[in-house]
DNA sequence: AGCAATATACGATTGATTTCGTAAAAAGAA
DNA sequence: TTCTTTTTACGAAATCAATCGTATATTGCT
């Protein structure tokens, strides 16, 4: 399986359809002028190139296609997270994960479940 | 001052500046062609439009200019880290830090310094 | 002085991304 | 049926990223 990937507006198409499941073009379009401003044939336009690339899947058996994602959310994340991490951080996950705990401070629920996980590893 | 968001070529230049401190454009690119297959000028161009948009600074009182950084690692870290937790983790830097954590297991020396750092939040 | 090597400048090309306009088909309303 | 709305399809423009070729200047060597 080679490796794709999504382009800064293919993953807020994508966002869309992780939360949602699947979605129409329409659909997606509303969500999306909400936080940035483009026309809906824009929109459609990428969905079809996002289709043709496999990066999701369509129904097209009625008029209003419906598209999903074909690219699961974690393994996007694992993606581009080690490609971050090779990019910025010479390769160090580490270094990655400090960065961001100390950018951002969790609260205690996060805290716990960041522990968890830790603890986990000992 | 206007956020800079560097291209994967761009920071692959970045990455050398940083180690190094400062260098030419010659020795940006012999390390370069360690990991990637360009020609010289290639560098060179990416170096110039690198100083336009005012990513390096550059001393040019000698005819072989010396570039160095004009953005931190750190704060490019934590920039492109937000955006990504932004497009990619919902905009929960916990998630991206659990993410991180469970696809690579971190040493013992590694462990200890993320312990480290999240009991200083309790 | 003459030649080779090295440096910068700059234009041009290629490919990908993003955007939009227009056309055609289908559905729905008057 | 006729008009409007909605949808897809498609082509094209605009922008950006990455690459290279060529020209020109400078340096250093013989």
């Amino acid at each position: 399986m080679k490796v794709l990937k999504p382009t800064d507006s293919e993953l807020e198409i994508l966002q869309v359809l992780w939360e949602k499941g699947d979605a129409t073009v329409r659909e997606v379009h509303e969500q999306l002028i909400e936080t940035k401003d483009c026309g809906y044939t824009t929109t459609l336009k990428l969905m079809q190139i996002m289709f043709e690339k496999g990066l999701v899947l369509r129904d097209d058996s009625n008029r209003t296609h419906v598209y999903k994602p074909n690219v699961s959310r974690e393994k996007t994340q694992k993606q581009m997270l080690n490609k971050m991490v090779d990019a910025l951080f010479r390769g160090s996950h580490t270094q990655l994960v400090m960065q961001a705990l100390g950018s951002h401070t969790p609260n205690r629920q996060e805290l716990e479940k960041i522990q968890e996980l830790l603890d986990s590893y000992k």
